[in-house]
DNA sequence: AACTCGGGGCA
DNA sequence: TGCCCAGAGTT
């Protein structure tokens, strides 16, 4: 397991490759990130940008969601895929919001769990992005960085993994971590195809470090 | 813990 | 054309 200044140390070297890591979800206010992010669920960002810009065109209030019927907005958002699912969630989370909290988006992550179509990821990347709260989302990539690097343990659920990293990295730090680590994930180190030979992580990876010898031994 | 929802993108 | 992508809710 990696010590606080290592993960402290790994931080640094990530936050030296992608400079700019920063929430890629086109929104311009607290209410359309988080359509965005529940939008985003398994599926790429890449994808719900394509439909975003068009979609905050048409329906700019949790009013505009509500209005509109159940097969409209499926058309609406259906290239994204889970449409039927993610539909019937911006629906009923528009009415939470017209109903509880007077047509606002609530900071907390508690409070947004609540929320239909809202999880542990998709609460906290609002609460840190919208309003700056404290927090670490952990989606795939987070975990299977923090996992590969030993930042954790692998039998870690999601939980735990969030934990760990809340517990090794200085709160204020927290908001670039997620960041950083989504993007080490999405584009370097990567589910399938991690790019260690050119990682500078490598000499402090336990999973790098464990398929560069194997690699060793296959061209041996 | 396992299962379901799903089309886009890429090889 | 088949595999990979990537969370929340339900049972």
């Amino acid at each position: 397991m990696l010590t606080n200044k290592q993960v402290s140390e790994a931080v640094t070297m990530i936050g030296e490759m992608f400079p700019d890591a920063e929430c890629e979800l086109h929104h311009s206010n607290p209410f359309e990130l988080l359509i965005a992010v529940v939008l985003s669920a398994q599926c790429t960002d890449a994808l719900v940008n394509k439909v975003t810009p068009d979609l905050f065109n048409k329906y700019k209030t949790p009013e505009d969601y509500v209005e509109v019927s159940q097969e409209e907005l499926e058309q609406d958002i259906r290239s994204i895929g889970l449409y039927r699912n993610k539909a019937k969630n911006i629906k009923k989370l528009s009415k939470s919001l017209i109903e509880q909290y007077n047509g606002e988006v609530p900071e907390s992550k508690e409070e947004l769990m609540e929320l239909a179509g809202v999880g542990r990821k998709t609460a906290n990347v609002v609460a840190s992005v919208a309003f700056g709260v404290p927090a670490i989302a952990v989606d795939t990539h987070v975990e299977r960085v923090s996992k590969r690097l030993g930042i954790c343990r692998w039998k870690d659920n999601v939980r735990e993994v969030e934990n760990t990293l809340m517990k090794k990295v200085p709160k204020e730090e927290w908001s670039v971590t997620h960041h950083r680590l989504i993007f080490f994930g999405r584009y370097h180190c990567k589910a399938q195809s991690p790019q260690c030979p050119v990682c500078p992580l490598l000499d402090m990876c336990r999973e790098g470090k464990k398929r560069m010898k194997k690699r060793q031994a296959a061209m041996e």
